[in-house]
DNA sequence: ATCTTAATTGAAAATGGTTTTCATTTATAA
DNA sequence: TTATAAATGAAAACCATTTTCAATTAAGAT
């Protein structure tokens, strides 16, 4: 997804674009990496210096809950990273260096449908995500 | 696993075993739900008035890094909760009441194996939850 | 039973991420 | 242009969690 067609997005849905979140897209969109907001607000800086770092946490919170974003929780820490979008998909997360590897195919089927019919339950999310140590950190035996 | 087991294990590793540690270890398992630190701290005021929240948080985390808790992350609020132990198992989280339904067979194997081919990762965890409606929620259609 | 000591506790303050408030600015449509 | 609701940013508030540190205590040694 281009900054423009999230961009386009937004102001479908009845939004203003503000350079503000102009820029924050563009960050978003140009990192290959999850951020966090405040590495978000940090790459900022000099794209648009003096943005509050409210306004981050409320684009970030516009973009998450038009789907157009997605986001991770680490670890144990819990904290929620984000990145650009690029449909349903999960994280294969490095404890060593933080390296996220998005994949898509969950198979998770039958399992969802097995637990509707013992529980009752109407399922219409899951979160799944795989921790360990990525190929270059198990090399280095750092981290 | 019941609170004496729970102590027994502490002690094997050990650390002292306290009036409030017990007190904690008491709470979490005659609660069947899942609870928050402040939850926890909220139903030791009468068995333990004056213990502090402090020592929640110290004993909740010993617990979990010692293996003998489970925590679930809800929804998207991202708030850890907690509750007695039993092995390697799953959540079904209802974002109405927030009943917690536990499940125990993943069947991931085949694709965390497929996972390490195709990227070299080493996978030690995983977390998966599924969230959606409980069957008391869609019926009252409240929540 | 008493002593010793490292572990544990709890009050208070510090932290750190996130949200609220509110006066000011601005994107957008008329 | 003008009108107006939406958006912004500084500051304060919030809230969960962690740190600090002096006092207490569990548990092994005597
Ligand atoms: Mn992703
Ligand atoms: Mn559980
Ligand atoms: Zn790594
Ligand atoms: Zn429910």
């Amino acid at each position: 997804m281009t900054s423009k067609s999230i961009a386009a997005e937004l102001r479908k849905r009845g939004f203003k674009l503000t350079p503000q979140r102009r820029a924050i897209i563009d960050v978003i969109n140009e990192s290959e990496e999850h951020l966090t907001p405040s590495d978000i607000y940090s790459r900022l800086q000099h794209k648009y210096p003096g943005i509050g770092l409210v306004t981050v946490y409320r684009t970030l919170e516009l973009l998450e809950s038009s789907g157009l974003l997605c986001e991770v929780h680490i670890g144990d820490t819990c904290r929620s990273y984000l990145t650009r979008p690029g449909g349903h998909h999960h994280h294969l997360v490095c404890r060593g260096c933080g390296k996220v590897v998005d994949f898509t195919d969950c198979e998770l089927d039958g399992l969802e449908n097995r637990l509707v019919n013992e529980t009752g339950f109407e399922i219409d999310r899951h979160l799944l995500e795989f921790m360990g140590r990525c190929i270059n950190c198990r090399k280095n035996k750092k981290n």
